[in-house]
DNA sequence: GTCTATAGCTGGATAGAC
DNA sequence: GTCTATCCAGCTATAGAC
């Protein structure tokens, strides 16, 4: 574990290279098959076929390569929620996003990985905001233009609303929790159909 | 880090006794301080005022001591659980214990940890059964007696939905994250008091 | 019941050859 | 860029004295 004040003092390679994508695809990998406890240098380094060593010619310390890999996936879900919210049903589009497991589970990860790793608790934080704004912005209008009386129902509530319940199902579903689930996730769709039509 | 197959080979003293509840007092300190990473079998046991060996003596292995603080916060968690759903708003009193940072705070660590302690994976998903199972009963009967029609808000829902948007709360604020919360917890009240009155 | 001492392991990080 | 070899720290768990 690095004391809390460790300065990266190594020289790092932030460029492209076959290695360092490599390294972060299986560090990826490790986190989604085996969680965040199993990336360790020396496993993630023989998972991408090569050595401890070399890792740390690509970053500084393992907190480092934690970051990078967050922002990668940051910017990857980023892009999609542009794209979802861009559709002509932003509501369902949203919601599929949202309520899908593959693209919650590495977020959880790195949130249970924030536990002893500061570094990416800002990370998180950062990009959680600037999630939000995004959806708020897109939704809002969105609302607007259904009808929607933004004060018995906030744009940002909807949101909220919306993202707990599934966060919240998706993790039960993790400790073998599905009681409730089908009914709750009929409510949630029914009532996006009022507003939006069937989905398409 | 125990091995896969690792059996408790020494005999554990269940009992009660000081040392073995300052073990458990400071388990649970450290875990609500630092994160269960910093809940290791030497600080822990100096926090408690002992050395690890003694612990050992206590618990069979690591696994084992999480184990039994779990199992005693859920049984403090259930019978807290027991008592709201009995007062005169079992809504209100539900939502306060639900929205309490406090009161989850040790359930997240205890999930967090579960990633790499198999243990309390096991644990965690008997205990949110059994405490699901205790919410639906009461709630079904005071849902119904308020007149809330079961097909379109079935009462397991409810419990999903308040739960679900209380824990990402908790969640974004541990990250910084407050945008929305305001207006969404309002939202939430204006519908309990809707049911239930204003809360006393 | 409680302690000291320590075995045995694993992980982060670096040195230095090629 | 990539490797082998290695240092050092911290952890779980046990042995054995008192």
């Amino acid at each position: 574990m690095p004391s809390a004040g460790a300065v990266a003092r190594r020289r790092v390679h932030d460029g492209d290279s076959a290695t360092r994508t490599a390294l972060l695809d299986a560090a990826e990998a490790l986190l989604l098959e085996e969680g965040y406890a199993a990336v360790t240098s020396r496993r993630l380094a023989a998972k991408a076929g090569t050595n401890s060593a070399l890792l740390y010619y690509y970053f500084a310390n393992m907190d480092d390569l934690f970051v990078a890999l967050f922002r990668r996936g940051s910017e990857r879900s980023f892009a999609r929620l542009e794209q979802a919210l861009d559709s002509p049903q932003p509501l369902w589009a949203m919601w599929g996003l949202i309520h899908d497991y593959s693209s919650t589970a590495l977020t959880m990860e790195f949130m249970a990985l924030s536990n002893h790793r500061k570094a990416i608790r800002a990370e998180i934080g950062a990009a959680s905001k600037r999630f939000r704004q995004l959806q708020l912005k897109a939704l809002t209008r969105v609302l607007e233009g259904y009808g929607v009386d933004p004060l018995e129902w906030p744009p940002v509530s909807i949101i909220i609303l919306m993202s707990g319940v599934s966060r919240f199902m998706l993790i039960e579903e993790e400790f073998g929790v599905r009681a409730g689930h089908p009914e709750t996730v009929a409510l949630v769709e029914r009532h996006i159909e009022a507003l939006e039509g069937p989905r398409c």
